[in-house]
RNA sequence: GUGAGUGUAGCCCAGUGGUCUAAGGCGCCAGGUUGUGGCCCUGGAUAUCGAGGGUUCAAAUCCCUCCACUCACCCCA
């Protein structure tokens, strides 16, 4: 038997409801903030993710779906969503429209690695992007919505992780304290942080081994390596955020896994779960577009996983609307009255009442049963002798009363709710 | 890619060498009225015991290999 493949998942009608409450919550939340819907492909040009999220990141070294079609086009299914965001910025010319261009968008997202719990080989995000504006304040705008989108899903008890991590101009510095404290330590580092003392050094920050935690926690923070222009910015941010009543915590050891982060970046923590459960986040990349062969146009992102946000949900017992059961089930016994209930359904619907129907092969005990199940309000039911005197037998599921009707009474009935 | 745990019906699971032609619960189907649901009662269907190989007179149960799932690491949403 197929199954469906490692680290993907159906999501089942049971679990809808979750997805479209998540849905609706997002969706009054961008129009708040005055955000266009932007649909891209589910794949993309290869190089790029590689230019965008970097050569040397994980998520593109050994996590991206890549693959050439028949014309040997180089594709990735895409493993995040901002790039894609930003290739459309710029193919469609949004550089022209009033700065800047908010865009946000629902994605699923591919990624090559072992599955666990809130991780997936698909999954889904929600996301906004605002790019052309370097201003500080829409740093703080994008903290606000992400934050009372989760506040707005009835989520309680997550922090929000703030750190700058300079520019081009700053950052390097920083860099070489960083090698500078953490090369002495050598071999009291763990194997992959010898190997990033290379590659790359701000992940030296992040390692989880309790050896290199202890080192990072007094290792040189890039916050207090930045240059005036990006310490101007991080410091009208912490105000903007103190104005907005927003609490943070100065994470100094936050840094993301994609290249094209500078000065702010910032995660939304569910208050239990490890670091790698992060419910959202997010940061500026004032770089990526130029990295992409774009002029220099400053930007700042948001994301959040779907999967995670309905596991926080659960975990957190937020009870999410369910779709209204139908209103009538319609039973019948006998050919005629097939017929007659074929009818009857379809008056009823053309009216808006929604109805679901037995095809009258099994008794009309086992029929009511599944009325039962379905939670409708009326049962309809069509016999021979309805059939002969044109009515239809009307059964309250709540009550147990019924009695004879026309069906256009039950159509107004049915329709007003009583 | 690494480590640990788990695999028995649609779902939850009992069962640790013979009494297992595998128990129970949920769900499903039917019956308990001749045209009537929800509770209750009765009956029924559904399991190549993850797959393959081995040990044994005998394997769901022991051993090996493989596969899948789960959790954790790496990294991220």
């Amino acid at each position: 038997m197929f199954k469906a493949p490692r680290g993907t998942a159906d999501t089942l009608p049971e679990e809808q409801p979750y997805w479209r409450y998540i849905e609706e919550k997002a969706l009054e939340t961008c129009r708040l903030y005055g955000y266009g819907r932007i649909n891209t492909p589910a794949f993309e040009d290869a190089g790029l993710f590689a230019r965008s999220v970097g050569e040397g990141t994980d998520i593109v070294n050994k996590e991206m779906y890549v693959f050439k079609d028949r014309s040997d086009n180089e594709l990735a299914l895409r493993p995040e969503g901002t790039a894609s965001a930003c290739r459309a910025y710029m193919e469609h010319g949004m550089d022209n429209l009033p700065q800047p261009v908010k865009l946000f968008y629902f994605a699923d997202i591919f990624r090559y690695e072992r599955p666990q719990a809130g991780r997936y080989r698909q999954h889904h995000q929600f996301g906004c992007e605002s790019i052309g504006d370097p201003s500080p304040m829409v740093d703080a705008e994008v903290i606000h919505m992400s934050r009372n989108f989760f506040l707005s899903l009835g989520l309680r008890n997550f922090s929000l992780q703030l750190n700058s991590i300079g520019c081009q101009n700053c950052r390097p510095g920083h860099l070489k304290k960083l090698i500078d404290y953490f090369a002495p330590l050598g071999p009291r580092l763990c194997g992959d942080c010898q190997a990033r003392l290379e590659r790359n050094p701000l992940r030296l920050l992040d390692c989880k081994k309790p050896g290199c935690q202890a080192a990072a926690e007094e290792a040189p923070k890039s916050a207090d390596y930045l240059c005036d222009e990006c310490g101007a910015h991080f410091e009208s941010l912490k105000s903007y955020l103190q104005a907005l009543g927003i609490g943070f915590v100065l994470n100094h050891r936050l840094v993301r896994g994609l290249d094209y982060y500078t000065r702010t970046v910032f995660e939304i923590q569910p208050a239990e779960g490890g670091s790698q459960s992060a419910l959202g986040g997010g940061g500026r990349y004032d770089d990526l577009i130029t990295m992409i062969g774009g002029k220099p146009t400053p930007a700042i992102g948001f994301a959040s996983g779907m999967e995670r946000i309905v596991l926080n949900l659960k975990s957190q017992c937020i009870a999410v609307p369910q779709p209204a059961k139908p209103a009538v089930f319609i039973a019948c016994m006998g050919g005629d009255a097939r017929v007659e209930a074929v009818k009857l359904a379809a008056v009823l619907r053309d009216g808006g009442i929604a109805v679901i129907s037995s095809s009258g092969e099994r008794s009309l005990k086992a029929q009511l049963r599944l009325a039962n199940a379905a939670g409708v309000k009326y049962a309809a039911i069509i016999g021979e002798d309805e059939v002969k005197a044109g009515t239809v037998m009307l059964r309250n599921m709540e009550t147990g009363e019924q009695q004879e009707t026309q069906p256009d009474e039950l159509l107004k009935l049915a329709g007003s709710g009583q």
